[in-house]
RNA sequence: GCCCUCCUGGCGCAAUGGUUAGCGCAACGGACUUUUAAUCCGGCGGUUCUGGGUUCGAGUCCCAGGGGGGGCACCA
């Protein structure tokens, strides 16, 4: 049995009451009180804690059973029951121990709180630190109950590659690395966006995949190297379609978390209740600003603003592009309840389809929750010749020193020759969510193992 | 990449530039038949991250290096 079943089963028994039923307990030994001819340990397994009760009368090795460290891995058996102070225990007549614990696990009241030693040995702060394991559960179960909400809408869960022969599908630096009997240059993935577009092509409706993707960029409390995105993508859906399909999955996978769609984040409410705020990124620039900017601004006009702003402008940036680095510095940290932040400029948005009805720009949204992106979505751009001509621009900022422009795909515009029905995409930072549910501040908080610089032992 | 800051027994902490660097927990030895961070007694455990320097004297001040953390920039 687990320490929880034992719970749920025997909670309500009198105290003082030892019952007939033997049972059998695996787990850690946490603590150890001797006292005399008795003792008393908790043993933790991986749902909880109960209390061990051992009696020299009727426990054979009980010396053996105080000289337990703190750590060791031990087997119980015995009867269930409750001492005479109501605690709930196993009173023991025999264990066994399992494996030993030779290092300490840190102070038992204090745990470990050298955040170098948690991050490196998580084995170790996953026992000190019983928050730590609460947000990485409470994150794989998220993942979890996100794969179900999408099979239950009948989207296929696929597997593309990880290494690239072009790295592509985002705007990032790459990882580079290299197959020796093909001798060629390969990439880990920095998106597996254009893989998933080229199963929509073959014929599958409906796809996501959750995985990792990697980016050669710094480490901050918001950021890991790698990191775990979801993808999806739907035939005859358009980027409206996917706004819908975001706040309803996140508002679902916030309440199975909280029970509500209201939650505390770094002490500050943020309400997941839908439908979320809609509004272009011109409006909600313009509103942060004070007064009117869009894509028609003159750009003698934008490039004073970012000056203003202290960005560093490029002779190779476009309206958009200053738009986009303006929203960027005066709006996108100020949104904090979810917002769907809608209709980029197509300048900087290499992927995505034009919008129907403005020109020059496309039919795009980032969903943004306490002031950081969330969610990248937009109809997809289906159109050979177009997509040809985006990617022709990325090459001539990636030549003009830009390492984070994208490289001509010529399979991805094969592909689409064959015909890319129309297709909504989106795409989810699952750790950033995981923030969210976990009321972390830092990415590291809801990463399993990040990464650190190498050790040196 | 830039700025600020931290590093003391296994763990958590302490020590106006001044003897032999203290304390709690853990570990070790002992007492105790219903404890809840049990309690009590005993002994053990540190070249204060590394290397230089200032000083009669450095855990403490200065410089360099290593490893953390926070912030900025960039990105998700």
């Amino acid at each position: 049995m687990t320490t929880k079943q034992i719970r749920d089963t025997f909670g309500d028994i009198a105290d003082g009451e030892v019952t007939t039923q033997r049972h059998s307990l695996a787990g850690r030994v946490m603590l150890l009180r001797r006292q005399g001819k008795v003792a008393f340990a908790e043993l933790r397994d991986q749902h909880g804690a109960i209390q061990l009760f051992a009696r020299s009368n009727d426990l054979e090795r009980f010396d053996a059973f105080g000289d337990l460290n703190l750590g060791d891995w031990i087997g119980a058996r015995g009867f269930v029951g409750k001492t005479k102070k109501g605690e709930l225990s196993l009173f023991i007549d025999s264990f066994v121990l399992l494996a030993r614990a030779q290092r300490s696990f840190g102070d038992k009241w204090h745990g470990i709180s050298d955040v170098d030693t948690r991050y490196r040995q998580r084995y170790v702060d996953l026992w000190a630190n019983p928050e730590t394991r609460v947000a990485l559960t409470r994150r794989f179960r998220m993942v979890s109950k996100m794969r179900r909400y999408l099979e239950d809408l009948n989207f296929i869960e696929v597997e593309t590659p990880l290494l690239h022969p072009i790295a592509g599908g985002a705007l990032a630096k790459p990882f580079i690395t290299h197959h020796n009997s093909l001798d060629m240059e390969l990439y880990l993935r920095i998106a597996p966006e254009l893989y998933l577009k080229r199963l929509i092509v073959g014929g599958f409706d409906k796809v996501f995949e959750i995985g990792r993707v990697f980016r050669n960029e710094g480490i901050s409390p918001r950021h890991n190297p790698e990191f775990t995105m979801l993808e999806l993508y739907e035939a005859y859906a358009d980027y409206q379609d996917m706004m819908t399909l975001t706040e309803n999955l996140v508002a679902y996978l916030v309440f199975d978390a909280f029970g509500t769609t209201k939650i505390s984040y770094q002490d500050r409410e943020i309400d997941f209740t839908t439908p979320w705020r809609r509004a272009t990124l011109e409006d909600l620039t313009s509103e942060s600003l004070g007064y009117e900017i869009s894509l028609e601004t003159p750009i003698e006009k934008l490039k004073e603003i970012a000056d203003g702003l202290g960005i560093v402008g490029d002779s190779k940036w476009g309206s958009g592009k200053y738009l986009l680095e303006i929203y960027e510095r005066t709006t996108e940290s100020s949104l904090w309840d979810p917002v769907f932040v809608m209709d980029f400029p197509r300048e900087v948005s290499p992927l995505s389809r034009d919008h129907r009805s403005k020109a020059d720009r496309v039919e795009r949204f980032e969903a943004i929750v306490a002031g950081r992106e969330l969610a990248n979505a937009f109809s997809e751009l289906n159109d050979p010749i177009e997509q040809r001509r985006r990617f022709a621009h990325q090459v001539e900022l990636a030549q003009g020193g830009d390492d984070e422009a994208m490289n001509m795909d010529e399979d991805y515009i094969r592909a689409l020759e064959y015909g890319l029905p129309p297709t909504g995409g989106l795409g989810i930072g699952i750790d950033r969510l995981a923030m969210l549910l976990c009321d972390a501040s830092q990415i590291r908080e809801v990463i399993a193992f990040p990464a650190l610089r190498k050790e040196t032992l």
